[in-house]
DNA sequence: GTGGTCTAGACCACA
DNA sequence: GTGGTCTAGACCACC
């Protein structure tokens, strides 16, 4: 509990780098990472997955340049506190992009919504606080 | 009205077939586009555009394989009803990735439901306003 | 005249992508390089300096990130308007550093202030335009 | 008064000893440190931060190599007269680069002297405004 | 033909 | 021992 799992496809179309810090990403919306948390050294975790460092590496890069996490030589990566950061300026038109997507498939309007309330609580780290 | 307003960036950075894609599917989702509706010739398209042919040519034949329209070579391309395509399977994926990132910069999921309800909502063709 | 002019030390203690980052964006000030020029392809520069072509290209999308070029697959790299890009948060720490170092060393303020002007008039693309 | 106030940021991207020399040098220039003033031992100001006794040192060796403080075993670290120290031959140079990001983005001239002006007021130590 | 991605391995800077 | 830089060469995506 509370180590990082993630799974990286070499034949998906998805560069590498991005699956790493996709699910990065979604760690750190789940909880699982919290500000402060160390990420795995970029040369273990790509020894890990059979990758070159240099794509662990550019993972790492891109999470940076997002402010979501810090690098520094000698301490590692460390994950910084999502608070500040405001949300970039063209996710209202990815988001677009994407939920149109499924309503020019047929899917109804309540139906993708409630398709994207399902994801948001799965991020939700409160896990069920009534079971006694 | 039901003319098809594409806007193409050629400096942004997602590619442009991804764009010219990006909005037929919206314009779908929106309902300018309906079941049965002719696109523009991809050489007019591209025209207008000041594009490649090939460029056009690469954004309806993702159109084609995405099952949202169909292509002749005499009837040119037409959009094909959009009740009969399943969602494809790394779609859940895809939103669960865009979603996270918004919640790990801090917002809430509250917020984000709104954001995702506001687009949502400006896809709804009907303003039936008067229909009781 | 027009031609980028770049001067890369493989010897110096400043990476070599960051030599040539500082010398497009000095081109870019002095108007060597002006709205919609193209740069040289990654791959060219790095042949013309006998260095690799990675290093160039780190180079590129150091000016991609501060949105001072544009890179795009088919075409290259294009120099943008300068015009809309506000000054980066922590430049004026970065000037403070710098110029109190010259005073630190004695140097007073009248004439680092001088030396600033004499380095902002060499930009000035204006070249004495009264000599008939 | 007069005692030495350092902030440094671990989370930073400037390195920590770079960070502590800048500092240092703008106390310098502000006139806080005099030619003669003694700086804290580096085991000191090692366990004030909590940071490595080696990167404290590397800081005090940079001032050294600068000419700016003078180390010896029995008194420390002292400052030394900012009147002997000539400006570093690529000073220029970085000012050059610095100011040319701020015009390459569009600045103007007058704006970027104007922030050099603000900067080197604000190292002026006399407030004279009574000594007549 | 352009930039982008990935691999492989060396050496350096920082803590 | 951490991340950063540079090199070398392969293959892919876009126009």
């Amino acid at each position: 509990m509370g180590t990082l799992i993630l799974n990286v496809d070499l034949a998906a179309d998805v560069p590498i780098y991005q699956q790493i810090r996709d699910q990065i990403v979604e760690a750190i919306a789940h909880g699982a990472l919290k500000d402060g948390s160390s990420l795995p050294p970029t040369r273990t975790l790509a020894a890990d997955f059979g990758i070159n460092f240099h794509t662990a590496n550019k993972a790492y890069d891109l999470l940076r340049q997002e402010g979501l996490i810090r690098l520094s030589r000698g301490t590692g990566a460390v994950v910084t506190a999502p608070a500040a950061n405001p949300l970039p300026a063209d996710w209202t038109g990815r988001v677009r992009t994407l939920l149109a997507e499924a309503v020019a498939r047929g899917a109804s309007a309540p139906e993708v919504l409630e398709a994207c309330r399902t994801v948001l609580d799965s991020f939700n780290p409160k896990q069920q606080e009534g079971t006694p």
